[in-house]
DNA sequence: CTCCGATCCTGATGGC
DNA sequence: TGCCATCAGGATCGGA
């Protein structure tokens, strides 16, 4: 379950093998992704060069000489370097092989993952309707406070919410909320201005020290050097209901939160 | 506008 | 051992 810090992982890993590197060929063995595989990118992408290459929330941005290649890495997504001459596995469903041999593959098996190719990545609509970047200056505990006032929902639920902040997915939105000591549930309009500025402060320490790890694999995330990721050695809360807390020793809570479980210590969060 | 449930997909897991 | 149900979840969509 690729979030930011895994999708940053992921660019890091990488980078070094990708830009400035020009385009042999696309495969495409399974182009139903969360949106179909563009047919286009076979035909337009050969003969291009990666110029840059940028994560924008969990998206990572290609950018070529003359578009945009948009790759997301769903829930069960990994992007790895491997060599072309290595035989695809049952759910390495796009390859990108460059001049030198070297190819990207992009492993789901859920199929949640999408690669999309744009000319105009500045209006693309999965981009332009996402909030800041929680690593970035403009995210703020004011923000934070400004943005949730009269908002009904729980908080755990806004902080998964794309529009409200960039890049957090339950893993790191359960984290952060067992750092700054509130409560999944609460109503995000009964935040303090305290509270917000404990929370903004969490996630940023929470996605940083998560990047530094290499990422949480829970099943199968490797970054896009194979390696695994070590953080869920580090989580509190999350996908430990009924674990005594770290902090206090009181059980772990799980409950139901809409479709998705939210974990929280009842004595450390309020 | 806001909120919430349903939806896509398939491997892993647990109960019987 | 095998079968079946359930769970995980990012982002969108539609209905309340």
């Amino acid at each position: 379950m690729p979030e930011l810090p895994e999708v940053e992982t992921t660019l890091r890993g990488i980078a070094p093998h990708a830009l400035g590197k020009s385009v042999r060929a696309v495969v495409v063995r399974h182009p139903r992704l969360r949106w179909p595989v563009p047919k286009q990118l076979a035909s337009e992408l050969p003969g291009q060069t990666v110029r840059g290459l940028v994560r924008r929330s969990k998206y990572l941005l290609f950018e070529f000489d003359r578009g945009t290649l948009i790759a997301h890495l769903g829930m069960s997504g990994s992007l790895r370097v491997t060599d072309a001459g290595e035989v695809p596995g049952k759910f390495d469903h796009v390859d990108i092989v460059f001049e030198n041999g070297t190819c990207l593959r992009l492993r789901d098996p859920r199929r949640f993952g999408a690669i999309l190719w744009t000319h105009d990545p500045a209006r693309h609509p999965l981009l332009t309707h996402l909030g800041p970047e929680p690593l970035g200056e403009d995210f703020t505990g004011a923000y934070l406070f400004e943005r949730t006032r009269k908002r009904k929902r729980a908080i755990r639920d806004f902080l998964l919410d794309g529009r409200s902040v960039a890049g957090i997915g339950n893993i790191y939105a359960n984290e952060a909320l067992f750092a700054a000591g509130i409560r999944p549930t609460r109503a995000a309009g009964r935040l303090t201005r305290a509270d917000c500025t404990r929370l903004a402060q969490a996630l940023r320490a929470t996605l940083k020290r998560a990047i530094r790890a290499g990422g949480t694999t829970l099943r199968d995330f490797r970054g896009g050097d194979d390696r695994p990721g070590y953080f869920q050695q580090r989580l509190k809360v999350y996908g430990r209901a009924g674990e005594p807390c770290q902090a206090c020793h009181t059980s772990v809570r799980a409950v139901r939160l809409g479709q998705r479980s939210a974990f929280f210590c009842p004595r450390c969060q309020s």
